[in-house]
DNA sequence: ATGCATCCTGTAGCGACTACAGGTTCAAGG
DNA sequence: CCTTGAACCTGTAGTCGCTACAGGATGCAT
């Protein structure tokens, strides 16, 4: 785990870095952008020069993302952890409130799976112009602010489209 | 459904529009602007004015992006219907491949909220610096290109995060 | 010396909106 | 007819998390 020589460095380019986390070169410059990694050291040239430690800190980002976390909360986590002043606690809450809203996505998303499968279940596939998916598109008037134009309850679908964007 | 009298037909503001349908008015000019809402007849002044056709389909575009289409798979939708050249075969084709991109979602999710719960029921919630979040959000290598950081096999995740962006 | 893979900065694009700024029009009340 | 203020107009920039260039400099092997 610890290198064997701390008194030779390993530096490694970004390109290396990339391989060795399975994150893209532009993706790691953009977080350095942004100020998730570190500015690092450069060679003469200019180019990027990594260790290890760098290694693990994009690890743990690329985990967070593959998660789901936002990059907001992954700063906030390393905030904690950069400034050694974190508690169990404090990571618990912010995991906590991610997967309620990932629970909240899933319920959405199955909800929609429901509808969908209704609707193409009335399909026969055909040839004709004629399709039950777009006449229930159609008649199905959205939730409006306001006007009574559903006559009959409707199942209830999730009231805003955040499954698809990244961030509420 | 048909108004009473065609020839006094009904003239709708951008606001009235939005009211009725529960469309932002700043989305009503953006879809018009990318073509999936026709460009309608003005008052003198330059105020857009709509009519009961143009209810309808802004219901259905509204209608297809709750249950998670593309405003592309909804422009390819219109196109058929404005064309009147639709198969229910193509409707379906459409409605089914999204559907299993719906249920891949979910699955995806379900991981991840999987392995949400596997860490955060590991925490004590203490006011103690330590938390296996952290340590296994450091220490779970992510997938790598190449190398052979992990040491167990792991529990699979998605390999990338389109669950958390618009679009693959 | 030469080639060429890799790196650099900076900017623009994606999807699906949302949020202004800075101006014009409309409809109602006086 | 005039004023007020809500509603409308256009155009541009911002959101999130990248990705994809363009146009150039560097690094290293031959």
């Amino acid at each position: 785990m610890r290198p064997a020589r701390p008194s030779a460095p390993v530096r490694l380019t970004i390109g290396t870095l990339s391989e060795r986390t399975g994150c893209h070169i532009e993706t790691i410059r953009y977080y350095e952008r942004i100020g998730l990694m570190p500015r690092t050291a450069r060679s003469e040239g200019g180019h990027r020069l990594y260790g290890e430690e760098h290694v693990k800190r994009l690890g743990f980002i690329r985990r967070s993302r593959e998660l789901g976390f936002t990059l907001d909360q992954v700063r906030t986590l390393l905030r904690l952890v950069d400034g050694r002043r974190y508690t169990c606690a404090q990571v618990k809450r912010i995991t906590v409130e991610h997967l309620d809203e990932i629970h909240r996505k899933v319920e959405d998303l199955r909800t929609i799976e429901r509808v969908l499968k209704d609707m193409a279940i009335q399909c026969d596939g055909g040839a004709v112009p004629q399709c039950p998916v777009i006449d229930t598109l159609f008649d199905q008037a959205p939730e409006a602010h306001s006007g009574r134009t559903s006559r009959a309850p409707r199942k209830q679908l999730p009231r805003t489209l955040d499954h698809f964007s990244p961030r509420a």
